[in-house]
DNA sequence: CGTGAAATATGTATCGT
DNA sequence: ACGATACATATTTCACG
């Protein structure tokens, strides 16, 4: 990523387009109260620089059909990087894992899991957990529901430099 | 949501704006073999359906400051609805909580809260958790790097009517 | 669903601060 | 270095077949 000074109008460009990306550069540059010329060369900075990684439509849950999420909590057996690597390569890549928290405390990682239904998870768990011989437990939370997902960031958290 | 009769277009559609929504038109209509016009009402039926929740800038992770994910088990002290209702109308209305779980298991909610440091923890722990006497225990695992993070969903599991 | 024309929006060049 | 205006290009949108 390419060095980066954001000031305040790029922080309020992003505190937008975090919450909604559809809108047309005329009145998102109305919105902040800059020319849309302007405004349109800072969203391209912001892209450019890599600040902006995706622009992505968030569906409906109520849209879709059978579609169970899964917390899953993996201990891992021994605290070895390139063992704790070989199991991310391997997480990663399952399209099934929708994040993966690298974490302190009772456990190694936590993932969220996203199948069809619990036989997909069946194939999930024995492809990437029964398969990876340094992990040493791992437990799973069925979600019921889905009630919050905010893909926001908080603006005072974002880098000046 | 009104009633809404998908096919295998509109999931092609879905398919691709939830990886990329800044296509434009032309270039969606394109990849999917449909002229302009007809991909773009489909578009807008799919966004006045509620199917297309909205659009979002994903932001790069290595453009955040300060920036702690925590994932939080919550454990309730009775099974009551209206008490469960009373905790998640606190913890939906919260800033920090980005995505909250109701899960069958070891607990009753796993939160995902981002914050910009332990303070602002604390500040969400007192407000948001130790205040809730229904609320019998949680547990905090921190994220020390967030892997992945991938907001599509697979598209067998898209409701066909 | 496709075509084509009118209405909008985006992107660029140039100038001013 | 940044923003505004204006103009050229591209895209969206709508009536009609």
């Amino acid at each position: 990523m390419t060095f980066y000074f954001m000031d305040a109008i790029d922080r309020r460009i992003l505190d937008q387009l975090q919450r909604n990306s559809s809108l047309t550069n005329q009145a998102l540059a109305d919105e902040i109260g800059l020319s849309p010329s302007a405004c349109l060369k800072r969203v391209n900075r912001l892209r450019d620089a890599g600040i902006i990684e995706q622009e992505v439509a968030l569906l409906n849950p109520d849209a879709l059909g059978q579609c169970l999420h899964m917390v899953v909590e993996v201990t891992m057996e021994r605290d070895n990087k390139s063992l704790y690597q070989r199991f991310l390569t391997t997480a990663l890549s399952a399209p099934e894992v929708k994040q993966c928290y690298q974490v302190t405390g009772e456990c190694d990682f936590v993932l969220i899991v996203t199948v069809a239904d619990l036989d997909e998870y069946d194939s999930f768990c024995d492809r990437v957990l029964y398969g990876d011989d340094n992990l040493r437990k791992f437990r799973t939370l069925l979600s019921r529901k889905r009630h919050k997902f905010d893909t926001s960031v908080p603006m005072e958290s974002l880098r000046s430099t």
